[in-house]
DNA sequence: CATAAACCTTACACTTGCTGGAAGGTCAAC
DNA sequence: GTTGACCTTCCAGCAAGTGTAAGGTTTATG
């Protein structure tokens, strides 16, 4: 199966994949004899698995790290729940980051009256950061 | 003024200054004698500006577009509510993909046993897709 | 007065996760 | 046979800086 192929079947593009293999988070794909990559069930199994843990927020590094857990049978489900759960606290922090700047940009855009005269709320804000 | 004392007073980094001079966020700096960048009260308010926008969430081009409403007396206060509301839908949108993906990542650490045993539906999940 | 610490300058590389494009080889269809 | 759609590699670039090197200046101290 070519890479074009395996990129439909895991959802990932060409460019990915290549991308994927260039930074060794899967292996190196066999070659047919004019040199083009060939993808089997077993590898579209883990472009897959890349492809869901990418979709589901989990970074390349966070990746690699299951992947590793996901080849090593001899893991422990504990090692696999605390990488999930220290990535869930994670996320959790980063939510409350934007819910706090959404909350920024509300009292400013509420403080902006947003019509034809200079005198803006939000810029005078941003300029001396008091609010107004 | 120095650089370093203007990024003390300014909450910005010496390099993240010169950066921003670089890529003309902000103008270049005028200079003493020695070569060394000067900077006066007029240049920290826009460093000061900038940095408080940055930390509110704003990306630097962004904060090209406030610092030109910002320098410019003939704004109308309704471009600047204008941006900064697409500003806040942006957030927002980032934010229901956060929520998302900690759901996601709730359910993933319930279903998990974090025991000894290899089996985990985490890697199951990642692995056909299904729920376990 | 020498010298060392603490500044300053530039320029380049690295980060994350790809994507786009160039230049060239191969393959399938008509 | 030639067009078009693949494939290959490599280089460049995005955001928003940070780290480091190599070198010049200034300031403080012995």
């Amino acid at each position: 199966m070519n890479i074009s192929q395996a990129a439909k079947a895991s959802g990932l593009s060409p460019k990915t994949i290549r991308y994927y293999e260039r930074i060794e988070l899967i292996g190196p794909a066999s070659r047919g004899t004019n040199g083009y990559r060939d993808y089997d069930d077993r590898d579209l199994d883990v472009l897959r698995f890349v492809q869901r843990a990418r979709s589901t927020g989990f970074s390349v590094e966070e990746c690699r790290q299951l992947l590793a857990l996901y080849r090593n049978s001899g893991r422990h489900s504990s090692e696999v729940k605390e990488l999930v759960a220290e990535k869930l606290v994670r996320v959790e922090h980063q939510i409350s980051e934007l819910l706090q700047m959404r909350d920024t940009l509300q009292e400013l855009v509420e403080a902006c009256p947003g019509n034809e005269q200079a005198q803006c709320a939000i810029i005078d804000s941003l300029a001396d950061g008091r609010d107004h």
